[in-house]
DNA sequence: AACCCTATATTTAGTGA
DNA sequence: TTCACTAAATATAGGGT
Protein backbone atom coordinates (compact mmCIF):
# COMPACT_ATOMS: atom_id res chain seq x y z
CA UNK A 1 0.00 0.00 0.00
CA UNK A 2 3.30 2.40 -0.27
CA UNK A 3 4.16 2.54 -3.86
CA UNK A 4 0.99 1.56 -5.45
CA UNK A 5 1.83 3.24 -8.76
CA UNK A 6 5.52 3.55 -10.78
CA UNK A 7 3.67 6.59 -12.95
CA UNK A 8 4.13 7.02 -16.31
CA UNK A 9 6.57 5.12 -18.13
CA UNK A 10 8.06 5.91 -21.36
CA UNK A 11 7.55 3.55 -24.15
CA UNK A 12 8.89 2.48 -27.80
CA UNK A 13 7.42 4.19 -30.49
CA UNK A 14 6.31 1.30 -31.98
CA UNK A 15 3.64 -0.96 -32.36
CA UNK A 16 2.73 -2.74 -28.74
CA UNK A 17 3.94 -5.85 -27.86
CA UNK A 18 1.49 -6.76 -26.03
CA UNK A 19 -2.43 -7.55 -27.02
CA UNK A 20 -4.07 -6.56 -24.52
CA UNK A 21 -1.94 -3.17 -23.25
CA UNK A 22 -2.52 -2.23 -27.03
CA UNK A 23 -5.97 -2.49 -27.06
CA UNK A 24 -6.28 -0.41 -23.31
CA UNK A 25 -3.85 2.03 -24.54
CA UNK A 26 -6.09 2.75 -28.09
CA UNK A 27 -8.71 3.34 -26.07
CA UNK A 28 -7.19 5.95 -23.82
CA UNK A 29 -5.56 7.66 -26.59
CA UNK A 30 -8.46 7.59 -28.99
CA UNK A 31 -10.19 9.61 -26.17
CA UNK A 32 -7.74 11.79 -25.49
CA UNK A 33 -7.01 12.67 -29.50
CA UNK A 34 -10.79 12.85 -29.47
CA UNK A 35 -10.70 15.67 -26.33
CA UNK A 36 -7.34 17.36 -28.29
CA UNK A 37 -9.53 17.93 -31.34
CA UNK A 38 -12.51 18.90 -29.53
CA UNK A 39 -10.06 22.18 -27.95
CA UNK A 40 -8.86 22.71 -31.49
CA UNK A 41 -11.90 22.73 -32.73
CA UNK A 42 -13.31 25.23 -29.81
CA UNK A 43 -10.17 27.09 -28.55
CA UNK A 44 -9.67 27.97 -32.39
CA UNK A 45 -13.11 27.91 -33.77
CA UNK A 46 -11.81 25.45 -36.56
CA UNK A 47 -13.05 22.36 -38.56
CA UNK A 48 -11.96 19.11 -38.13
CA UNK A 49 -12.65 15.50 -39.01
CA UNK A 50 -11.09 12.56 -37.84
CA UNK A 51 -11.97 8.62 -38.64
CA UNK A 52 -9.67 6.01 -37.18
CA UNK A 53 -10.12 2.39 -37.71
CA UNK A 54 -9.98 0.42 -34.64
CA UNK A 55 -7.67 -3.21 -34.50
CA UNK A 56 -10.52 -4.55 -34.59
CA UNK A 57 -11.55 -2.48 -37.44
CA UNK A 58 -14.29 -0.77 -36.20
CA UNK A 59 -14.31 2.80 -37.19
CA UNK A 60 -14.81 5.72 -34.97
CA UNK A 61 -15.10 9.35 -35.97
CA UNK A 62 -14.93 13.03 -34.73
CA UNK A 63 -16.31 15.94 -36.63
CA UNK A 64 -17.31 19.55 -36.10
CA UNK A 65 -19.52 20.72 -37.38
CA UNK A 66 -19.81 17.44 -38.20
CA UNK A 67 -17.81 14.55 -40.63
CA UNK A 68 -20.26 15.28 -43.62
CA UNK A 69 -19.79 18.83 -43.52
CA UNK A 70 -15.87 18.25 -43.86
CA UNK A 71 -16.61 16.30 -46.28
CA UNK A 72 -18.49 18.48 -48.27
CA UNK A 73 -16.23 21.17 -47.76
CA UNK A 74 -13.68 19.15 -48.87
CA UNK A 75 -14.99 17.88 -51.81
CA UNK A 76 -16.86 21.57 -52.74
CA UNK A 77 -12.69 22.82 -53.10
CA UNK A 78 -11.75 19.91 -54.42
CA UNK A 79 -13.96 17.40 -56.44
CA UNK A 80 -12.90 14.13 -56.06
CA UNK A 81 -11.93 12.10 -59.02
CA UNK A 82 -13.93 9.12 -57.65
CA UNK A 83 -17.74 9.94 -58.10
CA UNK A 84 -18.45 7.11 -55.93
CA UNK A 85 -17.52 9.04 -52.93
CA UNK A 86 -18.83 12.45 -54.13
CA UNK A 87 -22.36 10.32 -54.65
CA UNK A 88 -22.72 8.90 -50.99
CA UNK A 89 -21.82 12.42 -49.97
CA UNK A 90 -24.86 13.86 -51.74
CA UNK A 91 -26.94 11.30 -50.77
CA UNK A 92 -26.10 11.81 -47.78
CA UNK A 93 -26.94 15.62 -47.42
CA UNK A 94 -30.16 14.65 -48.69
CA UNK A 95 -31.05 12.39 -45.90
CA UNK A 96 -33.42 12.21 -44.20
CA UNK A 97 -31.66 12.00 -41.29
CA UNK A 98 -30.18 15.55 -41.41
CA UNK A 99 -33.24 16.12 -38.95
CA UNK A 100 -31.53 14.62 -35.99
CA UNK A 101 -27.81 15.81 -36.81
CA UNK A 102 -29.78 18.86 -36.62
CA UNK A 103 -31.32 18.28 -33.53
CA UNK A 104 -27.93 17.05 -32.26
CA UNK A 105 -26.37 20.28 -33.05
CA UNK A 106 -29.09 22.20 -31.53
CA UNK A 107 -28.59 20.98 -28.13
CA UNK A 108 -25.05 21.33 -28.62
CA UNK A 109 -25.33 24.90 -29.11
CA UNK A 110 -27.17 25.01 -25.77
CA UNK A 111 -24.93 23.61 -23.98
CA UNK A 112 -22.65 26.12 -25.19
CA UNK A 113 -24.18 29.43 -24.33
CA UNK A 114 -25.07 27.61 -21.12
CA UNK A 115 -21.35 27.41 -20.60
CA UNK A 116 -20.70 30.97 -21.72
CA UNK A 117 -23.35 32.22 -19.61
CA UNK A 118 -22.24 30.21 -16.75
CA UNK A 119 -18.88 31.81 -17.06
CA UNK A 120 -19.52 34.87 -15.48
CA UNK A 121 -21.99 33.20 -13.36
CA UNK A 122 -21.49 33.98 -9.49
CA UNK A 123 -24.31 34.62 -8.25
CA UNK A 124 -27.94 35.10 -9.71
CA UNK A 125 -31.21 35.43 -9.60
CA UNK A 126 -34.08 34.64 -11.37
CA UNK A 127 -35.39 32.73 -13.90
CA UNK A 128 -38.89 33.64 -15.50
CA UNK A 129 -40.69 30.37 -16.52
CA UNK A 130 -41.47 32.44 -19.68
CA UNK A 131 -37.62 32.70 -20.06
CA UNK A 132 -35.83 30.06 -21.73
CA UNK A 133 -33.11 28.99 -19.95
CA UNK A 134 -30.64 29.96 -22.49
CA UNK A 135 -32.20 33.65 -22.92
CA UNK A 136 -32.22 34.44 -19.30
CA UNK A 137 -29.50 34.73 -16.78
CA UNK A 138 -29.25 31.81 -14.95
CA UNK A 139 -28.55 30.90 -11.31
CA UNK A 140 -26.28 28.23 -9.90
CA UNK A 141 -29.03 25.52 -10.20
CA UNK A 142 -28.42 25.20 -13.87
CA UNK A 143 -24.19 23.96 -12.48
CA UNK A 144 -26.69 20.70 -11.25
CA UNK A 145 -28.21 20.59 -14.31
CA UNK A 146 -25.15 20.66 -16.32
CA UNK A 147 -23.69 17.93 -13.85
CA UNK A 148 -27.10 16.31 -14.79
CA UNK A 149 -26.68 16.42 -17.74
CA UNK A 150 -23.11 15.26 -17.82
CA UNK A 151 -23.92 12.13 -16.37
CA UNK A 152 -27.16 11.48 -18.75
CA UNK A 153 -24.80 12.13 -21.57
CA UNK A 154 -22.39 9.49 -20.17
CA UNK A 155 -25.23 7.18 -19.79
CA UNK A 156 -27.13 7.83 -22.94
CA UNK A 157 -23.51 7.32 -25.05
CA UNK A 158 -22.69 4.09 -23.00
CA UNK A 159 -26.44 3.15 -23.62
CA UNK A 160 -25.68 3.61 -27.57
CA UNK A 161 -22.49 2.15 -27.27
CA UNK A 162 -24.18 -0.83 -25.77
CA UNK A 163 -26.54 -1.61 -28.43
CA UNK A 164 -23.74 -0.77 -31.35
CA UNK A 165 -21.81 -3.49 -29.72
CA UNK A 166 -24.43 -5.92 -29.30
CA UNK A 167 -25.32 -5.35 -32.82
CA UNK A 168 -22.46 -5.24 -34.49
CA UNK A 169 -18.75 -5.54 -33.41
CA UNK A 170 -17.49 -8.33 -31.33
CA UNK A 171 -15.40 -10.81 -30.21
CA UNK A 172 -11.96 -10.57 -31.73
CA UNK A 173 -13.46 -9.83 -35.14
CA UNK A 174 -14.44 -7.15 -36.99
CA UNK A 175 -18.09 -6.51 -38.13
CA UNK A 176 -17.06 -2.50 -39.32
CA UNK A 177 -19.34 0.35 -39.30
CA UNK A 178 -19.25 2.22 -42.38
CA UNK A 179 -19.58 5.88 -41.59
CA UNK A 180 -18.36 8.92 -43.51
CA UNK A 181 -15.13 10.83 -44.49
CA UNK A 182 -12.92 13.32 -45.92
CA UNK A 183 -10.03 13.11 -48.45
CA UNK A 184 -7.99 15.74 -49.98
CA UNK A 185 -8.32 19.30 -49.82
CA UNK A 186 -7.35 22.17 -52.24
CA UNK A 187 -5.53 24.26 -49.73
CA UNK A 188 -1.98 23.85 -49.29
CA UNK A 189 -0.74 24.36 -46.08
CA UNK A 190 -0.05 21.60 -43.73
CA UNK A 191 3.32 22.41 -41.39
CA UNK A 192 4.32 20.42 -39.45
CA UNK A 193 6.88 22.38 -37.31
CA UNK A 194 8.99 21.98 -34.40
CA UNK A 195 11.71 21.06 -36.27
CA UNK A 196 11.60 20.99 -39.74
CA UNK A 197 9.53 19.72 -42.00
CA UNK A 198 7.48 22.26 -43.47
CA UNK A 199 5.95 22.08 -46.85
CA UNK A 200 2.98 24.11 -48.45
CA UNK A 201 2.67 27.73 -47.16
CA UNK A 202 0.42 28.66 -44.80
CA UNK A 203 0.39 32.33 -44.41
CA UNK A 204 -1.91 32.38 -41.84
CA UNK A 205 -3.74 35.73 -43.33
CA UNK A 206 -7.20 37.08 -43.42
CA UNK B 1 15.56 39.51 -15.29
CA UNK B 2 14.09 37.01 -12.68
CA UNK B 3 10.98 34.94 -13.88
CA UNK B 4 11.51 34.56 -17.75
CA UNK B 5 8.30 32.80 -17.87
CA UNK B 6 5.18 32.26 -15.92
CA UNK B 7 4.87 28.71 -17.34
CA UNK B 8 2.08 27.60 -19.03
CA UNK B 9 -0.86 29.16 -17.85
CA UNK B 10 -4.72 27.58 -17.59
CA UNK B 11 -7.52 28.84 -20.30
CA UNK B 12 -10.84 29.07 -20.42
CA UNK B 13 -12.29 26.28 -23.02
CA UNK B 14 -13.72 29.17 -25.89
CA UNK B 15 -12.91 30.59 -28.56
CA UNK B 16 -9.64 32.75 -28.07
CA UNK B 17 -10.05 36.23 -27.68
CA UNK B 18 -6.87 37.23 -29.39
CA UNK B 19 -6.50 36.29 -32.58
CA UNK B 20 -2.61 36.10 -32.72
CA UNK B 21 -2.53 33.97 -30.01
CA UNK B 22 -5.25 31.76 -31.52
CA UNK B 23 -3.48 31.23 -34.37
CA UNK B 24 -0.17 30.15 -32.79
CA UNK B 25 -2.15 28.36 -30.59
CA UNK B 26 -3.92 26.70 -33.82
CA UNK B 27 -0.54 25.87 -35.26
CA UNK B 28 1.08 24.38 -32.16
CA UNK B 29 -2.22 22.34 -31.05
CA UNK B 30 -2.71 20.99 -34.94
CA UNK B 31 0.99 20.02 -34.50
CA UNK B 32 0.30 18.34 -31.36
CA UNK B 33 -2.69 16.76 -32.83
CA UNK B 34 -0.93 15.26 -35.58
CA UNK B 35 2.03 13.98 -33.20
CA UNK B 36 -0.60 11.99 -31.21
CA UNK B 37 -2.58 10.60 -34.31
CA UNK B 38 0.85 9.60 -35.77
CA UNK B 39 1.62 7.88 -32.11
CA UNK B 40 -1.42 6.20 -31.80
CA UNK B 41 -0.89 4.88 -35.25
CA UNK B 42 2.14 3.40 -34.73
CA UNK B 43 1.69 2.02 -31.17
CA UNK B 44 -1.67 0.70 -32.13
CA UNK B 45 -0.94 -0.30 -35.63
CA UNK B 46 -4.01 1.17 -36.85
CA UNK B 47 -5.52 3.42 -39.50
CA UNK B 48 -6.33 6.89 -39.43
CA UNK B 49 -6.84 10.15 -40.48
CA UNK B 50 -7.57 13.89 -39.93
CA UNK B 51 -8.65 16.91 -41.58
CA UNK B 52 -8.29 20.04 -40.73
CA UNK B 53 -9.48 23.93 -41.77
CA UNK B 54 -6.78 26.31 -40.12
CA UNK B 55 -8.52 29.66 -39.21
CA UNK B 56 -7.82 30.69 -42.21
CA UNK B 57 -9.38 28.15 -44.26
CA UNK B 58 -6.63 26.46 -45.64
CA UNK B 59 -6.83 22.62 -44.99
CA UNK B 60 -4.22 20.43 -43.49
CA UNK B 61 -4.10 16.86 -43.00
CA UNK B 62 -2.72 13.54 -41.43
CA UNK B 63 -3.64 10.18 -42.98
CA UNK B 64 -2.03 6.64 -42.33
CA UNK B 65 -1.69 5.33 -44.51
CA UNK B 66 -3.05 8.12 -46.43
CA UNK B 67 -6.51 10.08 -46.08
CA UNK B 68 -7.57 8.95 -49.61
CA UNK B 69 -7.16 5.46 -48.93
CA UNK B 70 -8.97 5.81 -45.28
CA UNK B 71 -12.13 7.70 -47.25
CA UNK B 72 -11.94 4.50 -49.70
CA UNK B 73 -12.32 2.13 -46.77
CA UNK B 74 -14.54 3.75 -45.20
CA UNK B 75 -16.75 3.47 -48.36
CA UNK B 76 -15.42 0.50 -49.81
CA UNK B 77 -16.30 -1.49 -46.65
CA UNK B 78 -19.12 -2.38 -47.83
CA UNK B 79 -19.32 -3.40 -52.09
CA UNK B 80 -22.49 -2.31 -53.91
CA UNK B 81 -25.07 -4.91 -54.24
CA UNK B 82 -26.18 -3.44 -57.45
CA UNK B 83 -28.40 -0.56 -56.48
CA UNK B 84 -26.19 2.79 -55.66
CA UNK B 85 -29.31 4.18 -53.95
CA UNK B 86 -29.49 1.11 -50.99
CA UNK B 87 -25.78 1.15 -50.53
CA UNK B 88 -26.02 4.85 -50.49
CA UNK B 89 -28.80 4.43 -47.81
CA UNK B 90 -26.80 2.08 -45.87
CA UNK B 91 -23.56 4.00 -45.65
CA UNK B 92 -25.49 6.58 -44.61
CA UNK B 93 -26.99 4.60 -41.96
CA UNK B 94 -24.09 3.49 -40.73
CA UNK B 95 -22.47 6.79 -40.85
CA UNK B 96 -25.41 8.34 -38.39
CA UNK B 97 -24.29 5.86 -35.78
CA UNK B 98 -20.27 7.11 -35.86
CA UNK B 99 -21.44 10.85 -36.51
CA UNK B 100 -23.80 10.26 -33.62
CA UNK B 101 -21.51 9.17 -31.46
CA UNK B 102 -18.81 12.12 -32.38
CA UNK B 103 -21.60 14.78 -31.56
CA UNK B 104 -22.06 13.38 -27.95
CA UNK B 105 -18.23 12.89 -27.82
CA UNK B 106 -18.05 16.88 -28.23
CA UNK B 107 -20.95 18.16 -26.46
CA UNK B 108 -20.09 16.07 -23.70
CA UNK B 109 -16.25 17.81 -23.40
CA UNK B 110 -18.01 20.56 -23.40
CA UNK B 111 -20.30 19.86 -21.10
CA UNK B 112 -17.54 18.32 -18.91
CA UNK B 113 -15.61 22.10 -19.22
CA UNK B 114 -18.61 23.73 -17.75
CA UNK B 115 -18.97 21.05 -14.94
CA UNK B 116 -15.27 21.91 -13.67
CA UNK B 117 -16.14 25.01 -14.01
CA UNK B 118 -19.10 24.90 -11.58
CA UNK B 119 -17.71 22.62 -9.09
CA UNK B 120 -15.08 25.29 -7.58
CA UNK B 121 -17.68 27.82 -8.64
CA UNK B 122 -20.39 26.85 -6.61
CA UNK B 123 -21.91 24.01 -4.07
CA UNK B 124 -24.71 26.13 -3.80
CA UNK B 125 -27.99 23.89 -4.02
CA UNK B 126 -28.25 20.42 -4.16
CA UNK B 127 -30.57 17.92 -5.91
CA UNK B 128 -31.66 14.80 -4.68
CA UNK B 129 -28.79 12.85 -5.98
CA UNK B 130 -30.89 9.71 -6.32
CA UNK B 131 -32.86 11.34 -8.20
CA UNK B 132 -32.27 9.99 -12.16
CA UNK B 133 -34.18 12.84 -14.13
CA UNK B 134 -34.23 9.83 -17.02
CA UNK B 135 -35.84 7.67 -15.07
CA UNK B 136 -38.18 9.37 -13.14
CA UNK B 137 -39.55 12.90 -13.77
CA UNK B 138 -38.05 15.46 -11.57
CA UNK B 139 -40.35 17.93 -10.30
CA UNK B 140 -38.29 20.97 -9.31
CA UNK B 141 -36.28 21.31 -12.04
CA UNK B 142 -37.15 22.53 -14.83
CA UNK B 143 -34.40 21.71 -17.06
CA UNK B 144 -35.43 22.43 -20.74
CA UNK B 145 -32.06 21.94 -22.24
CA UNK B 146 -32.60 18.24 -20.88
CA UNK B 147 -35.39 18.26 -22.33
CA UNK B 148 -34.22 18.84 -25.31
CA UNK B 149 -31.30 16.30 -25.22
CA UNK B 150 -33.37 13.81 -23.96
CA UNK B 151 -35.84 14.27 -27.00
CA UNK B 152 -32.68 14.40 -29.33
CA UNK B 153 -31.60 11.18 -27.73
CA UNK B 154 -34.53 9.41 -28.21
CA UNK B 155 -34.94 9.94 -31.94
CA UNK B 156 -31.50 8.99 -32.07
CA UNK B 157 -31.69 5.59 -30.31
CA UNK B 158 -35.37 5.21 -32.00
CA UNK B 159 -32.92 5.95 -35.49
CA UNK B 160 -30.05 3.36 -34.38
CA UNK B 161 -32.84 0.37 -33.34
CA UNK B 162 -34.01 0.61 -37.15
CA UNK B 163 -30.48 0.73 -38.69
CA UNK B 164 -29.94 -2.79 -36.40
CA UNK B 165 -32.93 -3.95 -38.30
CA UNK B 166 -31.51 -3.15 -41.63
CA UNK B 167 -27.74 -3.57 -40.92
CA UNK B 168 -26.79 -7.39 -40.90
CA UNK B 169 -24.06 -9.28 -42.64
CA UNK B 170 -21.70 -7.22 -43.24
CA UNK B 171 -18.07 -9.30 -44.24
CA UNK B 172 -15.44 -8.05 -42.03
CA UNK B 173 -12.57 -6.63 -44.22
CA UNK B 174 -9.33 -6.59 -43.14
CA UNK B 175 -6.90 -4.23 -45.73
CA UNK B 176 -3.73 -4.40 -44.60
CA UNK B 177 -2.25 -1.21 -42.98
CA UNK B 178 0.39 -0.12 -45.01
CA UNK B 179 3.42 2.65 -45.00
CA UNK B 180 2.95 5.80 -45.26
CA UNK B 181 1.87 8.29 -47.68
CA UNK B 182 -1.38 10.98 -47.46
CA UNK B 183 -0.95 14.07 -48.92
CA UNK B 184 -2.32 17.53 -48.53
CA UNK B 185 -3.98 19.88 -51.36
CA UNK B 186 -4.04 18.88 -54.74
CA UNK B 187 -0.61 17.44 -55.56
CA UNK B 188 1.78 18.96 -53.03
CA UNK B 189 1.66 15.46 -51.42
CA UNK B 190 4.25 16.23 -48.65
CA UNK B 191 2.94 14.75 -45.22
CA UNK B 192 2.96 13.31 -42.29
CA UNK B 193 3.46 9.97 -41.44
CA UNK B 194 3.14 7.53 -38.50
CA UNK B 195 6.75 6.10 -39.29
CA UNK B 196 8.99 9.22 -40.05
CA UNK B 197 7.75 11.74 -41.87
CA UNK B 198 8.88 11.82 -45.19
CA UNK B 199 10.69 14.96 -44.53
CA UNK B 200 13.17 14.58 -41.52
CA UNK B 201 11.27 15.45 -38.56
CA UNK B 202 12.92 14.18 -35.61
CA UNK B 203 10.90 11.12 -35.04
CA UNK B 204 8.91 13.38 -32.75
CA UNK B 205 11.36 13.47 -29.66
CA UNK B 206 11.57 16.51 -27.56
C1' DA C 1 5.35 33.30 -38.47
C1' DA C 2 8.62 29.95 -36.58
C1' DC C 3 11.52 28.86 -32.62
C1' DC C 4 13.46 28.83 -27.93
C1' DC C 5 12.55 28.56 -22.86
C1' DT C 6 10.40 27.71 -18.67
C1' DA C 7 6.93 26.87 -15.40
C1' DT C 8 2.67 24.55 -15.32
C1' DA C 9 -1.25 22.03 -17.04
C1' DT C 10 -2.46 17.62 -19.01
C1' DT C 11 -1.98 13.07 -20.50
C1' DT C 12 -1.19 8.48 -19.79
C1' DA C 13 1.67 3.71 -18.62
C1' DG C 14 1.39 0.65 -15.18
C1' DT C 15 -1.16 -1.27 -11.48
C1' DG C 16 -4.85 -2.67 -8.69
C1' DA C 17 -9.85 -3.07 -7.64
C1' DT D 1 -13.72 -4.39 -19.91
C1' DT D 2 -14.12 -0.33 -17.20
C1' DC D 3 -12.60 2.72 -13.27
C1' DA D 4 -9.50 4.86 -10.18
C1' DC D 5 -4.93 6.34 -8.91
C1' DT D 6 -0.19 7.92 -9.09
C1' DA D 7 3.90 9.52 -10.75
C1' DA D 8 6.55 10.38 -14.76
C1' DA D 9 6.18 11.95 -19.49
C1' DT D 10 4.46 15.33 -22.48
C1' DA D 11 2.11 19.21 -24.21
C1' DT D 12 1.77 24.11 -24.12
C1' DA D 13 0.61 29.27 -22.50
C1' DG D 14 3.11 33.27 -22.26
C1' DG D 15 7.02 35.90 -23.12
C1' DG D 16 11.40 36.63 -25.91
C1' DT D 17 13.91 36.63 -30.26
Amino acid sequence: MSKRSKGRQKIQMKRMEKESNLLVTFSKRRSGLFKKASELSILCGVEIAIVVFSPGKKVFSFGHPSVEMIVERFFAQNPPPNSSTSQLVEAHRNANIHELNRQLTYVSSQVEVEKNKGEQLSNIRQVGQDNHWWEAPIESLQLEELEQLKLAMGMLKKNIEEQKKRHMAEPANSMPIVPISSSVGSGIGLSMTPHGFVLGYDHFNR
